[in-house]
DNA sequence: TATACCTGTTACCTTTTGGTAAGTAAAATA
DNA sequence: TATTTTACTTACCAAAAGGTAACAGGTATA
């Protein structure tokens, strides 16, 4: 019986965590909205703080964040065009999730890798 | 200068993520894992909990986590022969991570899918 | 001997993801 | 007039991820 009732919880799990994948899933999503944690930002902004990331690709997975909701897009009618990016409201709510995310990504490297936490006072 | 310092974190913060998401990336990966929180399982118990999952995947996806030494794999010498596969403490050390997501995934279904949790209770 | 169980493996193919390089459009500046 | 800036787009290609179907190898049971 409580067989029975952890395999339904089982499931249920499984199923949330695949729609959080499948909105998460790929190189560059979750960088992104790091980037956008740091405060609206502009398309060159971006591409400065993930410095590998063509335009090809920031422009696509921009596109799929703001299909999902996470993020919006607004634009700027200004001297150079201007077009900043922000987190919506669902986007804010996975703060929690990426805290997590980077701190069992740092306790990783440290198990794994070996090297030393030389940033951690400053992610109090 | 808070901005100097507010651009290193963040680049830290991208480092971390990329080498979590290393880890957990692709589309079986979680699933597995969430799979083994519920208990030490075999190959066939994990197929039965992830239906849609070929053992060409299963096996592959396995390997992989036990060389990211997040689950590891016990041969026992018995009749039909049979494989128990666990978590290793580097992979009990992603619960927070994992629960942070299940609820993320929750909450992102219920704000853009438009379901009601009817299994929330069971999931304290 | 034949069949079933368990844990995979192998070959082959399709789809998805990501990379490179070049180009575009509209306005402002030199 | 030519160049710069911003924010992309397009075409083309390579690599990675994933799916399907069949098979394998060892033991036990009918």
């Amino acid at each position: 019986m409580t067989k029975i009732k952890n395999d339904a919880i089982c499931q249920y799990k499984l199923m949330a965590s695949r729609d959080a994948l499948a909105v998460i899933q790929g190189k560059w999503r979750i960088p992104i909205i790091i980037s956008l944690t740091y405060g609206n930002k502009r398309f060159g902004d971006i591409q400065k703080d993930i410095e590998d990331i063509s335009p090809k690709m920031l422009s696509q997975e921009l596109k799929a964040l703001e299909e999902s909701k996470i993020i919006s897009r607004k634009l700027y009618d200004s001297m150079p065009i201007m077009v900043e990016y922000s987190l919506t409201p669902l986007g804010i709510s996975m703060q929690k999730l990426l805290d997590e995310l980077l701190k069992w990504g740092i306790h990783f490297r440290n198990e794994i890798v070996g090297k030393k936490k030389t940033l951690k006072r400053q992610l109090n």
